[in-house]
DNA sequence: CACCAGAAGCAAATATCTGTGCTTACGATG
DNA sequence: CATCGTAAGCACAGATATTTGCTTCTGGTG
């Protein structure tokens, strides 16, 4: 009779769930298989039933983006070093060091990809902006809190954040280095030269 | 008995198939509701057979890479200026213009989208790269040409081409009206202090 | 003008993704 | 230690996407 022997059925907790999950999300954007992502590919992957999956997160966007979410906030301490220029640089570098791996790329890649294109999503899509500035708006606020004059956002995320995700989206690796230094030099000379309003 | 009426049965040819379903891609890519892009809409909203897309492109990356490639080599003219920063000026003026328009982030978002993830594609990886950089690298060609002394491609990624990706990533709009002018200038300010080799 | 290669359209089959109702294990609470 | 809410797993159903075999049109060639 073969009885369903129901105890065989093994059931993990939701956190482990969770942890597998996101794991598994990773393991596949950064693998050399170009296969395209999808919710039971992620389910099978993280050995968990894709109805979980459908049931928890709802949507491959939903999942990504608390993915991404979650991975940089574990991710990313960032620590005060005392001064802006320290601390800048210690984003720079940590990033610089992220992207030359494939799970930091694909971290990169899941931002973009969970980016939602929909604009009725225009609230939406800044929110997610925001949460993806928090450590640099962090950055600044320390400063200014220490009486520096750190740079306005646009000039951040133009000089300093845009280079690594556009290296991270084509797959080029950082060029040397004093790269990151370079870069926080950069943007540090510039907001001397034009000033504010 | 209502026969078939095959005449009815409306055909267009190869070019007219292809030139609609580009548009087909861009329409769906810009329009407000963030439905996912998928092969049977593209095709239902440039009233060709799915079949068709299919046969001809064979997966949705594929489509998006041509679609892009296509609609780039048509609107970007790169006419001559006679100065490297004028040339410079001008792609960063039309990046500036292009992404302001829904449809131009679309097409943004559609080289990131398109960019393989695969990786035995490291190679079709740099491939697509190339492509996409192939109008700056005619004007730095053209620079050298003239016995101009233009920055390394890596610096005009960085500070100039970077700063408008990661705008239409995140559907940011360039701040100002002297923006390009703004980025343009410093990145010919920073070749100066960066001596070469 | 007849013929042929190439590609579009149609229909139907197959594969895959997405969602639902239910059962069952886990862990918290009293 | 009994009870209960939450969420995981299973089986199955519905919706979509992908593929295939075939027919029919189009445009070029001799």
């Amino acid at each position: 009779m073969t009885q369903k022997q129901p105890s065989a059925r093994i059931r993990r907790s939701p956190d482990q769930v969770r942890a597998a999950v996101h794991q598994a999300v990773i393991d596949l954007l950064s693998e050399p298989e170009g296969e395209d992502l999808n919710i039971p590919a992620i389910a099978q992957r993280a050995g968990v039933n894709h109805t979980s999956v459908y049931r928890r997160w709802g949507s491959l966007d939903a999942l990504l983006a608390d993915t991404v979410t979650t991975r940089l906030e574990r991710d990313s301490p960032l620590n005060d070093t005392g001064t802006l220029r320290g601390d800048l640089l210690a984003w720079a570098e940590a990033s610089a060091a992220g992207i030359r791996t494939p799970e930091g790329r694909a971290l990169v890649r899941a931002v973009v990809l969970s980016m939602p294109n929909s604009a009725q999503a225009q609230s939406e899509r800044a929110q997610h902006f925001q949460r993806r500035m928090r450590s640099i708006e962090q950055i600044r606020e320390r400063a200014t809190a220490r009486g520096e004059n750190p740079p306005p956002l646009d000039q951040i995320l133009d000089h300093l954040v845009a280079p690594f995700y556009i290296r991270a989206i084509f797959g080029i690796d950082p060029p040397a280095d004093g790269y990151p230094a370079l870069l926080v030099d950069r943007l540090l000379s510039h907001r001397s030269e034009a000033g504010p309003a």
